[in-house]
DNA sequence: TTTATTGT
């Protein structure tokens, strides 16, 4: 039996990937009025709940475990992972921990599933000791060689070696900043007008969180969105760059939850297509619900939360 | 500030 895991933002689905929008808007934007309307991302069909749900399943979901307190204190040990995944794994496919943070790693598309990481105040305070200029990308490892992203892969791609965990949210070592220099929690991304500027600005938003929040929990990582062809039929097309055949995504998301001084939480998802964005945008227009999020990529998103806790979404009360 | 690649 289906259950809502997630309150529904009906302004959010007000244009975002509904399917019946799609082969109405293909190469247009939906409409002018709408004001979460940024054009690229609605040409992709982001699965989502629909719209109308029967409210009998709108039950709220209890926590699936108990272990969290009720005061949803962190934990107590000094196990950084065991912090860092403190809401659960999204997913348990090649599974790796570093000094700083976790990553699924997807060995056919030789790039991440997704990254989890926990910033605090702390680890994103700035240290002139740790600075990317010591850094290098580097070969992962720790994956077969058949499946392993190389820095030639990425040479003269086009393509940014973009990090999913930033590295500027790593600065409580140069070990924990180097890690995040790994081609596994790297991902090709259009440099100019995304890496370095919208999907930079994304960054930036999620570090400032911690100025007045004292745990922030981020997940991130790519899509491979279907979209609709002019032969009305549905796929899910992406470039592949290098020998190795390195993914492109079409589009990235990140998933924060930010915890307050109270023990409150607010969670907040987006996902940006991997193209060239205006310089002025608005975050907030890129946010969706978050089960489009966990449909599309085969996750699911802070099961441990504790949900009487949770008190905003994307913004909204609930 | 942070994000990077290419060419010299």
């Amino acid at each position: 039996m289906s259950k809502i895991r997630w309150a529904t933002v009906a302004s959010s689905l007000s244009c975002l990937g509904i399917g019946s929008f799609l082969g109405k808007i293909y190469g247009t934007r939906c409409h002018d009025s709408c004001a979460s309307c940024n054009g690229p991302l609605h040409y992709f069909s982001l699965p989502v709940a629909e719209a109308k749900v029967n409210t009998e399943l709108q039950v709220p979901v209890t926590p699936i475990r108990q272990e969290i307190s009720a005061k949803g204190d962190a934990p107590t040990g000094n196990n950084r992972v065991s912090q860092i995944m403190r809401f659960g794994f999204p997913g348990l496919d090649n599974v790796r921990t570093l000094k700083d943070y976790v990553i699924s790693y997807d060995r056919r598309n030789r790039t991440a599933n997704w990254v989890f990481e926990h910033l605090t105040p702390e680890n994103v305070a700035y240290n002139e000791y740790v600075d990317r200029k010591h850094c290098e990308f580097f070969e992962d490892e720790s994956f077969h060689p058949y499946h392993r992203a190389r820095n030639e892969d990425y040479k003269g791609s086009g393509y940014d070696r973009g990090h999913l965990a930033a590295a500027a949210n790593h600065r409580s070592s140069l070990q924990a900043m180097g890690e995040t220099f790994l081609l596994s929690n790297i991902s090709p991304q259009v440099g100019k007008g995304f890496n370095r500027d919208a999907w930079n600005k994304l960054e930036n938003y999620v570090r400032k969180l911690t100025k007045n929040h004292p745990n922030v929990y981020v997940c991130t990582g790519p899509l491979y969105l279907p979209r609709k062809e002019p032969d009305g039929k549905t796929y899910v097309k992406y470039e592949v760059i290098g020998k190795n055949n390195v993914a492109v995504p079409t589009h990235f998301f990140k998933v924060i939850v930010m915890e307050n001084e109270k023990g409150d939480f607010h969670l907040q998802s987006f996902v940006m297509p991997n193209q060239a964005l205006p310089d002025n945008i608005n975050l907030f227009n890129y946010q969706v619900p978050v089960d489009s999020i966990e449909r599309a990529a085969g996750l699911l998103m802070f099961e441990k939360l504790p949900r009487n806790r949770l008190k905003y979404i994307n913004g909204k009360k609930i």
